[in-house]
DNA sequence: CCACCTTTGAAGGTT
DNA sequence: AACCTTCAAAGGTGG
């Protein structure tokens, strides 16, 4: 919203990337007091002191390495700008397990301690589509490309169609990429040859409709192309897939299993830079202490997002641009309120409101007691977005003073000697 | 078993 | 325009 220019989440924030940044000197200095003890005391916690003091040393390193890394990214893009799409993406990989446009060149890999977090892991076959080797495995069910033919228009389909994409099946080449205001080559070009058009005769074959429902078309992690995708995952687990028969819970388990085999996948919502960002660092802050609380972690990682280099905070900007850029292609009909179950389901909306309620009103979770820690505002002063032309100087977190974080994490629980690894 | 916690950012809705 | 609400990931925790 603020970050990605006014022109409105489907824009994609076209000139995101575009904004040069204004107190990088000012942001350098920060860095440099980011992680220091008064700074970690902010957390109320010794095991995070400790556990940041630690990464004190490692962090400047890592740091050098992410520059590196982003160098790397830059030359990599241009040259993955030159390679045409259609071609057999076998030699590249994917940092981020984020989707198949994203998949970078192996250098680019975080060279250590990043990735193997995950259990992604990034395979290359031959003879598959264009994008199905860059996918990670655990994302989707390798059975063969499944091309659905139900794909009766959903009805409320909320994110429009821009322009640029207004003719899925029809992208003539590079048309997107102009309005994107990309600076580069694109990054997404929907080549005549290549695999938009192969993705376009594939759809057409099933239908002449302009759109189509995820939640008809897609099954086990299939896009409608075939091609597994990160995005759409079974309905298994956790909660997104009550959205589409709630009254499962009022069956027995054994009829709860049974419907939830065919159950319909969800797309998820593409990640924003903040989350690739923690998808990245995660086991690196795991390694370091032995927390394994994600809330915990998490609260590690946001310091750690203000004190990066806008140079590194853009990196995941970019790539979360090309997520958005990426999945609004792929799921044009696609909108983050699909995925919302409060608006379709009471039970939860209560349990939710009441939740906030308990907290002092009914809000956002951002929004809460405002207890606990400094949350103010990292002392990095940027906008998270370097592209927003309209971004104040502000931090975001700065600028959402009105939702301090809760930060109600009891550390306690946790000893500081096991928090911190003793280096191997 | 499942909501909660915790973070930031994006998107959609409301005022 | 500004604000509000929800979801995205993750995994331990507690009801």
């Amino acid at each position: 919203m603020p970050q990605l220019n006014g022109g409105g989440g489907d824009d994609l924030g076209a000139n995101d990337e575009m904004i040069p940044f204004k107190d990088e000197e000012d942001h350098e200095k920060i860095r440099e007091s980011a992680f220091t003890e008064s700074d970690l005391a902010d957390l109320k916690s010794s095991l995070v002191n400790e556990s940041e003091i630690s990464q004190n040393s490692n962090s400047a390193v890592i740091r050098r390495g992410q520059q590196e890394d982003q160098r790397i990214y830059t030359d990599k893009r241009e040259h993955l700008d030159d390679v045409p799409r259609h071609q057999d993406g076998g030699m590249y990989k994917a940092p981020y397990s984020g989707y198949p446009f994203l998949m970078l060149p192996e250098p680019y890999l975080p060279n250590g301690p990043v990735s193997p977090s995950s259990n992604k892991v990034s395979v290359v076959q031959q003879g598959m589509h264009p994008l199905t080797p860059l996918l990670p495995y655990d994302h989707f069910n390798p059975s063969p490309p499944h091309i659905p033919t139900d794909v009766s228009q959903k009805p409320g389909v909320h994110r429009h169609q821009s322009q640029e994409i207004s003719g899925f099946y029809s992208l003539p080449q590079g048309q997107i990429t102009p309005s994107m205001n990309w600076p580069n080559q694109p990054v997404y070009p929907l080549p005549s040859c290549g695999f938009r058009q192969s993705f376009s005769s594939s759809l057409q074959s099933s239908s002449s409709f302009p759109r189509f429902s995820h939640s008809l078309m897609l099954q086990s992690g299939m896009h409608p192309t075939g091609i597994p995708h990160p995005a759409i995952v079974p309905p298994s687990g956790k909660q997104e897939h009550d959205q589409f028969d709630r009254s499962i819970y009022t069956k027995s388990h054994a009829e709860l299993k049974r419907e939830k085999e065919p159950k319909k996948p969800v797309i998820k919502k593409p990640l924003n830079a903040f989350m690739l960002y923690m998808k990245e660092m995660r086991a690196k802050v795991i390694a370091e202490c032995t927390l394994k609380e994600s809330a915990a972690i998490n609260q590690i990682l946001g310091r750690r997002w203000h004190a990066l280099t806008r140079e590194e905070q853009a990196k995941y900007y970019e790539l979360a641009r090309k997520e958005r850029q990426l999945h609004m292609q792929l799921y044009p009909s696609w909108s983050a309120r699909d995925n919302y179950i409060t608006l379709l389901t009471v039970p939860r909306r209560k349990k939710k409101c009441i939740r906030y309620l308990q907290r002092g009103r009914c809000a956002s979770p951002h929004s809460s007691d405002g207890s606990a820690i400094d949350s103010s505002p990292s002392p990095v002063n940027h906008p998270p977005n370097p592209a927003s032309p309209t971004s104040s100087p502000l931090p975001q977190s700065a600028k959402r003073s009105a939702h301090p974080p809760r930060l109600s994490l009891d550390f306690s629980r946790i000893t500081t000697e096991s928090a911190v690894r003793q280096p191997q």
